[in-house]
DNA sequence: TGGACTGGTTCATTATTCGAACCACTGGTA
DNA sequence: TACCAGTGGTTCGAATAATGAACCAGTCCA
């Protein structure tokens, strides 16, 4: 493994739980030699990609990471446009939506919203990545990516998350058949025992997917109806969100989301 | 130089002028070997920091840093902190505000808001960083920072930027007393020919200074009653930034800016 | 066919990283 | 007071990973 990415490890483990780590820690958490581990971090401080907190000597994410992803936006903005249409989604669903990019065997979550329209939510925390084999969106992306990646996802194991995950090779390609045949994935009680949810890939210029789009919904609120009557504006987003990025859907698909094109046209289509 | 520091730089060569870069261009950018730059890349591009273009094979932006600005927003919100407040800056002023933090001897913007009451405009390209010596921002936190920064300003040198840049240490060092004197900063055509701005600390937990707030008017627009009638909202806003990240004064600007304490407090201020 | 561009790869050399052991400091406690 | 158990940080010989000249392969154009 390259120094490289060894520095890039210690920036991954930083999360929601764990915003703040100090040299210990990090010894700890990666069973890496202390030395090294403190010259890593005192490169990546002074670098700006971690800064350190003076009195407690822990090390946090820094400041150099908010200028990046200003440039990564202000050139390739696909959080501003995911926004308005993961927004609408998730109003007219009544229910949480999430847009994440596939990054290497996981999903980056970039945009979500709630409308908060009942008093049982879904919990989602934009600062953790999703594995592929556990959510809706995950296994809306497996269905479209290259043989290679549902190869690597298998070989790193597939760990269960909760009741309902998935941890055997054959379901899953299974599932994933299935998927290809509308389109759309749906998984229960994969991610969290309390959490149904359906989820559509997102493509790029060469009909390669990217990421998904997906509704989730309280198991306790679920029932036939209501997940039939959230695929069409899950295809609607599904499409907008493929069209607002330059992309373009798979011959496979054209077919399949051919609903999606015309009628209703979400305002977002044309953002 | 550590192997780290080397691909952070790749990083920090992208832009808004320049988003996608292919190895060639690398090379011609930072005169590295093509295979080390390659080998550098393609790390970089397996952690996600980095995602390649599959045609043109160029390189742009990862989704990783969408993650990671996430998380770093999640648990130390230093921009949805100081978004209203530079937000309101801007309206009482009437002109461009914006913020930016200290990362080693340069500044990350973070924000900025443009109220765009006039024809001409101040532009703000928040994907670039900002020199210490040529703006008031920089001269804010040269003035409250330890020597051992100025020094080390001093000894990358000053580069002129525009007509009016400092380019000599002692003109520097009696500008930093000045700032010291009032607790703002004031530099003209010191960034841009068209450019006078004001700008003001903000401290962190120890009362060290962390980033500045700065107005940046058009030179054409500029007059001395103007400059006047915009310290008082400078102050508050910087004071207000600083309670609000939980920093404090330093015990030489507590008396200077009393009266931003009290008089008209701005509704950002308890945010 | 050759030249001028791309991006990418190889492998012997060399410089960088590694890590056990070390220091220095703090707070708690017999 | 001495000792221990924690911090974070540093040193230097040994081991490893980074390096870069030369190479390959593909594309475009004359």
């Amino acid at each position: 493994m390259g120094t490289i990415t060894k520095a890039i490890e210690l920036l991954e483990l930083f999360s929601r739980a764990r915003p703040e780590i100090g040299l210990g820690e990090f010894v700890r958490l990666t069973r890496r030699d202390k030395a090294t581990l403190h010259r890593h971090l005192t490169e990546l401080a002074q670098n700006g990609l971690l800064e350190q907190c003076h009195d407690t000597r822990a090390y946090r994410l820094g400041p150099a990471i908010l200028r990046l992803s200003a440039v990564r936006e202000a050139t390739h903005p696909f959080r501003a446009v995911i926004r308005p249409i993961v927004s609408q989604l998730a109003e007219e669903a009544g229910e949480l939506a999430h847009a994440s990019l596939l990054q290497g065997p996981m999903l980056t979550p970039v945009f979500h919203a709630d409308p908060k329209r009942h008093g049982t939510q879904v919990h989602f925390d934009e600062a953790e990545m999703l594995p592929l084999h556990a959510t809706s969106s995950g296994l809306a992306v497996l269905a479209y990516a290259p043989q290679s990646l549902l190869d690597e996802v298998l070989a790193t194991g597939l760990p269960p998350m909760a009741t309902g995950t998935i941890t055997d090779a054959a379901t899953l390609r299974h599932l994933i058949d299935t998927t290809r045949r509308t389109g759309i994935s749906q998984l229960s009680k994969a991610f969290d025992d309390e959490v149904t949810s359906q989820g559509a890939p997102l493509f790029g210029p060469n009909a390669e997917v990217i990421g998904a789009i997906s509704v989730a919904v309280p198991t306790s609120r679920v029932d036939a109806d209501k997940l039939d009557a959230l695929l069409p504006p899950l295809r609607r987003a599904a499409l907008a969100a493929t069209n607002s990025l330059g992309g373009t859907l798979p011959h496979m698909l054209t077919g399949l989301w051919a609903d999606a094109q015309d009628t209703h046209q979400p305002q977002s289509r044309t953002a």
